[in-house]
DNA sequence: ACCTGATGTATCGGTTTGCGATATATTAGT
DNA sequence: ACTAATATATCGCAAACCGATACATCAGGT
């Protein structure tokens, strides 16, 4: 069975922390990445994503840089904007801390369940 | 590490259901027997049980039943109420499905983290 | 007799959160 | 010229949450 729709919100910061472990991105790259990897199960909308990454920046846990994208064909004098994200010291902490969180809380919510068939 | 504060709640109705299934039990029961199985971690308090109870009993995934409890030393003419709550067939539905949405969502996740040391 | 703490069920409403809708700009493709 | 995709960002209302509170009974201690 599929998960159900929107299960996966209270994750959002540990599957972003995660992405952003495996090297810097962009908010829309992570979008697509998750989406994909996910096989379009988590779909982090901008509504989401990009209130999640500006805290993680206010709380120094990413850092942030604009990078400008020249085009070729292009003729606007400022090139499309990117706002790259990097996991800080403190960012790669915190993810260890929070997937070790998540798993024991994982544990503990199944040592109530019925045993899996 | 312990499980972050209320890191639980999203999972509570397949806390209770899961307790249900076990057989019959009365509020206060549910209460104690979780905080007992979680080492005091998961504390169902009655704003949180009550209303979640009352729901799975408007929608129909428990039977519910009031029992009173009569007292040997007790004076008054009324004695203890109890609500007892059992899991219907619907409920007992519900709870393989949530299991499965759950389980399959914790694989998801899952699939995103770094791997375990 | 009285008090206290445990047992037992229940509701309410202020706070917090979630996130859909929306806005804005650039670029690629036809 | 137009459309769809790329890219970031905010806002505000609805929904969810759950601490606080209320009420009644009962057991045990003094």
């Amino acid at each position: 069975m599929a998960p159900a729709k929107d299960m996966w919100r209270s994750s959002a910061d540990l599957v972003v922390l995660s992405v952003l472990a495996d090297g810097p991105r962009y908010g829309y790259a992570i979008t697509k990445q998750v989406a994909a990897q996910s096989s379009d199960s988590i779909r982090l909308t901008p509504g989401v994503l990009y209130p999640l990454l500006h805290q993680m920046e206010r709380q120094g846990l990413v850092n942030a840089e604009w990078d400008t994208v020249k085009s070729e064909t292009g003729d606007s004098k400022r090139g499309r904007q990117r706002k790259w994200y990097k996991l800080s010291a403190k960012g790669r902490r915190r993810l260890k801390q929070r997937v070790a969180a998540h798993r024991a809380y994982q544990q503990l919510i199944e040592s109530f369940l019925p045993a899996a068939d």
